[in-house]
DNA sequence: CGTTTCAATATGCTTTACTATATCAAACTT
DNA sequence: AAGTTTGATATAGTAAAGCATATTGAAACG
């Protein structure tokens, strides 16, 4: 089989997910080392993971998140604009934050 | 190497998840076999995923939860509390429902 | 009875997440 | 300048997800 023909199988991670990730890291302020290192994972998994060349198993991306402060809650369909907003209040500029910016959370675009 | 030491190294989804995943499959009155045409997996995979034998891949759980009528967001771990109750709230049997009962959503436990 | 449907188990195979290591070019530090 | 940090890339190996098929057993039918 020739090396390089369809390379687009691999999906990783949605877009916004991945952005989330990258946010969450930059908020805490680590490198992907720093991360890894408290995952882990090798930093070269994170780096793969951040860029969508990884789709990582659900318990891994749980970790992942967790150690970022996040949590990943399953919501049924027709409440996830409430939970959306609910989470994007909580994140407002308003006041002082403990961190950065922890803006995009994830849109769960979905496109059928 | 000997192959066969501790084969305690599966996880498999957290427990609650997995019962989660089950109701919302009986809520939609869907076999294994129904379900799995649906996502497109085999029934096997879907039997390994309830029962805790696999560990599935973020992706293919999202898809899973998604065609269940369910979603994978990210939270802020603050915010999970008043998520989950938000979520507890709207599944209240005061008016009728659109399938059978849809209760115990992922709690979420951790261990660290 | 036999047949169907459901869930679970088994085997073989392919793909890929994950591990471990080393490297690299930029940016920042001293 | 030399040295460090950061993110990314490469290679090679192992473990496990995922695919396909067949089978099992139990429960619910006829």
């Amino acid at each position: 089989m020739p090396s390089h023909i369809g390379r687009a199988r691999f999906e990783g991670l949605p877009e916004d997910l991945r952005r989330a990730l990258i946010n969450a890291r930059h908020a805490n302020r680590w490198s992907q080392r720093e991360l890894a290192s408290r995952v882990g994972l090798p930093q070269v998994h994170i780096s793969a993971i951040e860029t969508g060349k990884v789709a990582p198993r659900f318990n891994t991306l749980l970790n992942l998140v967790r150690i970022l402060g996040f949590d990943l809650l399953l919501v049924p369909r027709p409440l996830v604009p409430a939970v959306q907003s609910l989470v994007r209040d909580s994140a407002h500029p308003g006041s002082q934050d403990t961190a950065e910016d922890e803006r995009p959370l994830y849109t769960t675009e979905d496109a059928e």
